[in-house]
DNA sequence: AATCGTCCTATTGTCCGACAATCCGATAAT
DNA sequence: ATTATCGGATTGTCGGACAATAGGACGATT
């Protein structure tokens, strides 16, 4: 009775492609920019059908890691952050996060954050985060998509100014929650614009100076903003946050 | 000079296939658990090839929206922390984490996350995590697999206790970075054993009483072992995280 | 010289038809 | 009740085929 064995695998031909390509990626043989060879090229090598090339093109397709080049072939790319946040807030949408989780996300998360960003943010993405909030302050306050269009821009930069890839890409999803959730209260909060401008001005001098303390302090206060603009809107703060990619 | 005009995108009929699926999954007209048709309705039914509906499937399959049923009909599955976590953790790892980084990470992340497990956790949850903290202590100290693995398990609890879905998805692609960092380091650190086992046992306290201040304290110190661990094993912190998958 | 047609080639996206392997359920045999 | 056998359904894989398009070469036009 305490016999047991392993259950057989039997791996389809086109996974045994998906991870032939992406070890071969992995351990260099094929390098970032290089361009693939064609699928009947590949579908030679391995010696398999084009069709099973092609669905095992597929599963590499979803995750980044390739993508059509000029020249329609494929082309091996650097996995972004955005790319890897876009599949998870993606999924976390169908899996059903409220507005409240996604705050208490970025309330857990952004104001460390921000300490690290005032450690070690550089000249050029200070620039760009500035570039960012004065063009936000010559939007009138009913250019919504714009508006939202540079907050995201402006929190993109930040989380690339931590300079750490493992907390850019969880910081990159919540940036997509957080725009969701953006855009669904500008509409009933009046006054967003300037707070918004006045905090991420304050968070700017506070990168620029080096001054943790104040980065954390603003950072909380600009997501406290966030929830506020929820109950100012009158959305229940249990509201699903939906997919819009 | 000013004209602009959008580039337009010719969207392959396979990608079509796998929007329409989704969307049909997002907005319930398919639900977990229900089983797809055969991929000749599907073909009939989206008016294409079966090879294009196969194609648009392969998709769908990277992200663990679906997956083969027993009756190796697609079956339309909830989407695991697990799995996104999966493969962000393997973009990261290709991308180059730094042992250092991913340390940042979790002492950003983890810390805050207790007060909130200190806060919600649920008695099932909390008798699982004691039971696997009894586990790790009747190891040997030379049984680094299985000591892995129940770290791994006990994080993977505290992950879930945090009852937050987005920050769920980072902190299970953070507990496989750390994972493969404890696994590096059990060898040189001779000790590990029962300092894991102490600062688990304390957390498991402060969750049970409700007591935020300590959960959060233990959890520090339990991140700031596994660095002292990389220095005492001697492992240069810049090492980067590989994928072990 | 720079731009615009035109042709050719390579490659992808899509389709069609086909078959072996496997799984499921039903039925028959032990 | 368990085991063997059978038939249908479905997937994984194959081979071949063709239209559409990108890219390059080569003139023709301004």
């Amino acid at each position: 009775m305490s016999y047991r064995v392993e259950p057989i695998v039997r791996e389809p031909a086109y996974l045994k492609v998906c991870q032939a390509l992406e070890q071969d990626i992995l351990d260099g043989t094929l390098s970032i920019g290089e361009t693939l060879p064609t699928e009947t090229m590949l579908a030679d090598q391995f010696g398999v059908n084009r069709s099973t090339v092609r669905e095992g093109v597929r599963l590499l397709e979803q995750t980044g890691l390739i993508v059509r080049g000029a020249a329609k072939r494929w082309v091996v790319t650097q996995v972004e952050a955005a790319d890897v946040a876009n599949n998870t807030s993606r999924a976390l949408a169908r899996s059903g996060v409220t507005f409240m989780q996604a705050w208490e996300a970025l309330s857990v998360i952004y104001p460390q954050a921000a300490g690290l960003v005032a450690q070690r943010i550089d000249d050029q993405t200070l620039s760009r985060m500035k570039q960012r909030v004065a063009d936000e302050s010559k939007l009138n306050a009913d250019q919504h998509d714009a508006l939202v269009e540079l907050v995201s821009e402006f929190f993109s930069d930040f989380a690339a100014a931590v300079d750490n890839p493992a907390l850019e890409v969880s910081m990159e999803s919540l940036n997509l929650l957080l725009t969701s959730s953006l855009r669904l209260i500008l509409g009933g909060t009046p006054n967003a614009l300037t707070r918004i401008v006045t905090a991420q001005k304050a968070l700017i001098d506070a990168f620029s100076s080096g001054d943790q303390e104040n980065a954390r302090l603003w950072m909380t206060r600009h997501i406290g903003d966030l929830r506020r603009g929820y109950e100012v809107a009158g959305v229940d703060i249990r509201t699903l946050i939906v997919d819009n990619a």
